[in-house]
DNA sequence: CTATATCCATACGGTAGCGTATTGAAGGGA
DNA sequence: TCCCTTCAATACGCTACCGTATGGATATAG
């Protein structure tokens, strides 16, 4: 009853994580059964005694990156502790280590899914919320935390969106006064 | 030698203001000839006389789009007159107004079209250049003012990336936050 | 009135991808 | 050993859309 991955037979994962990898690389409407069979080596054959039909593959896949990266950033800036400034810190700094690739495609097809624009107005919420909470808590007032929040935020999405990158250093640099600029207290 | 709009002929800038009202609405791998006919009320004949393919007109609908919401919001802010931070906070306001539907789907489709991809990092930075610039006249330095000018332009394409629409009132008193925080000199 | 340019309809062949049905192969459990 | 489950190959019909070819309609110029 040995597992066999990374030999000859498919599992359901394989298909999802080829599905994510293409997903990342060229967007949902290059996911699709045939071209993804090719790249994997077998026939739709394979594909259709895992998955249902592509739209099944394409909720796993949502799912999937549901799982993977939602929660995850914010219970690591939890675990640092430290007081509110530091954490807000630590947030940014973490948030932008990621490439975006994944969640900007999944955004681009929210543009016409709006299935999948629910599910993501779902995950902005819960970021925004926790992002303006800190802000909160180093002591603006409600209005003022949440536009600071949503400046932040959307300015993360819209790199992401943009997908400018600079260098790591400089990128560290302009995240720095970023917070310096948004906690700054009058 | 009168031009007869509206009446039965098409003419090609009905056809481009067709594909981009679909391009809002439901993307571009929407916008195809044949549904664009019939939601047009009449048969492919007619589009292939105006256009090449379906590549000559997203193309033009893509240029038309670059038209009105890059070089023409510029050139209305330098209409105006008035120093720098006048011109920021119209600036802001002019770009507010779009809801973001159009660039979104453009940004959308430049996940799996380098060609539109490498367009899109053009008008990025023709938008970029001419808010940074502003942020130089105001008096900051250029890396202040660069990432000052990200800040605001990263948070726009964000918000329209994430969609979040607030009433109007709350929308401009926002704005004018952001406008207050980032023109904020120590 | 006739001719020409402009715009559109119709009919056609071609391609890509979906989903189904059926058969084949290979390995583990009784 | 034999069977049964698991995974894949093959072949098929179906649909949506692309682009072309050709001819028809309508308006306008001469």
């Amino acid at each position: 009853m040995v597992k066999n991955n990374e030999s000859s037979k498919l599992t359901r994962q394989d298909w999802i994580n080829q599905g994510l990898k293409t997903l990342a690389e060229s967007g949902v409407e290059t996911v699709r059964v045939e071209p993804l069979a090719k790249l994997m080596g077998v026939t739709k054959g394979s594909f259709y005694w895992h998955f249902k039909n592509r739209e099944d593959l394409l909720e796993a896949v949502l799912q999937e990156w549901i799982k993977l990266q939602t929660h995850s950033i914010i219970e690591q800036v939890e675990e640092i502790g430290g007081n509110a400034t530091t954490k807000l810190l630590y947030l940014f700094e973490l948030a932008v280590q990621d490439d975006g690739h994944v969640e900007n495609a999944i955004r681009a097809w929210a543009t016409n899914d709006s299935k999948i624009a629910d599910l993501l107005t779902q995950v902005d919420q819960r970021r925004l919320d926790y992002t303006k909470d800190l802000f909160l808590q180093i002591g603006f007032a409600p209005f003022e935390a949440m536009v600071r929040a949503r400046m932040v935020y959307y300015a993360l999405v819209g790199e992401f969106t943009i997908g400018t990158r600079s260098d790591q250093a400089e990128r560290l640099a302009e995240i720095r006064l970023q917070h310096a600029i948004l906690t700054h207290q009058n």
